[in-house]
DNA sequence: GTCTATATTGCGATAGAC
DNA sequence: GTCTATCGCAATATAGAC
């Protein structure tokens, strides 16, 4: 399973590597040898270190493309909320990886990060932001909070969860079998909030 | 004011290219030249790239020893949650590069993440978490949201307002000037939730 | 304290054999 | 398609003059 062709090997090896270190905390020389190919397939295949760390990029940023799914999840914007939250722990789950390119290329940008992660980010805020504003016009959701810090919130708060995994591990679990009382604290604290109702 | 000696701009202008461009995408050439002083006075005053690193991060960090002030604000868990806001904010404001050590050593952990780092933001977390539990105790909060579930949603929003900018200022204006209306609106979020009161 | 000059290692990329 | 060998360069660190 873990040994394929020579380009998906670099692909999968390459993956872990940049996600772990960063793009320039990795030498072509250690990433093929791990990889168990020849220092030149990297330029054969992807033209150098930074093509395989764009290719690399791409494929990790290519889930944002479903984002769409969640809006059509049916007009209620709570199912919607609810729905990307699901989403967004779902997609962390299954690639583990993909959080430390996101926060790496905010933080420290490559040259990649405008034309591949920007544009993600923002549709995914867009569309949230959206929603949001859409069901405060309804009179579902209060209409002095704008759709778009709302928006940041909601991603915040989640994202942050999985971010901050390696300083808080001590603190509080972080097993997905957890994932589903999660997603319940989350929903109630960004609809209802922490306040208690009154008794 | 941008001059004075060797020692000071050397941590001046690492501070400043280290959370631009991380550890590894800094060389001591490079940022001795953009010092203006030599490139051996690194090893001199820090023992090398590295030591130039961890005591700019150390310095970056040394913020978080005035949280406890925040909990001194007076016994009202309200209170105290608005307070960590307003400091977090205030943080982020007053130094602009905090953020980006914050979360790349989140993302790709340096030899310095375990000592000076993960304390940092478990201390907070913790804090903010006993607050929230205490609350709870009370009745002032919901006793079905754990207190590290709530202090995590919490920093993750006001965080990643900072940490999407580069991704999102097209989308909202991340100007100080609307510091006073965020918080409003994030203190509603987070307390009374986003679901609008009954009309 | 501060500099220049240098030693040494590792980097990314590629030419050329197979 | 894959490899080995190598080129040229930039990296960190330090020795030694001032």
């Amino acid at each position: 399973m873990t040994t394929t062709d020579s380009r998906s090997r670099l692909m999968e090896v390459g993956t872990q590597l940049f996600a772990e270190r960063g793009l320039n905390g990795v030498s072509i020389r250690g990433l093929s040898q791990a990889a168990g190919v020849s220092i030149s397939m990297i330029s054969y295949y992807f033209g150098g270190k930074e093509g395989l760390y764009s290719a690399v990029l791409q494929a990790q940023f290519a889930c944002f493309d479903q984002i769409d799914e969640i809006r059509g999840r049916g007009a209620d914007p709570l199912a919607v909320i609810e729905s990307y939250i699901r989403w967004t722990i779902r997609r962390h789950r299954s690639n583990p990886y993909l959080l430390r390119f996101y926060t790496s290329e905010l933080t420290n940008p490559t040259p990649f990060f405008s034309a591949i992660v920007s544009p993600a980010i923002c549709k995914v805020i867009r569309i949230l932001a959206d929603v949001i504003e859409e069901g405060a016009e309804r009179g579902l959701f209060r209409r002095d909070i704008q759709g778009v810090n709302a928006a940041l919130a909601l991603a915040g708060m989640v994202n942050y969860f999985f971010l901050s995994t390696m300083a808080t591990e001590n603190l509080i679990s972080h097993s997905p079998e957890r994932d589903e009382e999660l997603i319940r604290q989350y929903v109630a604290i960004f609809t209802s909030g922490l306040l208690a109702g009154k008794p």
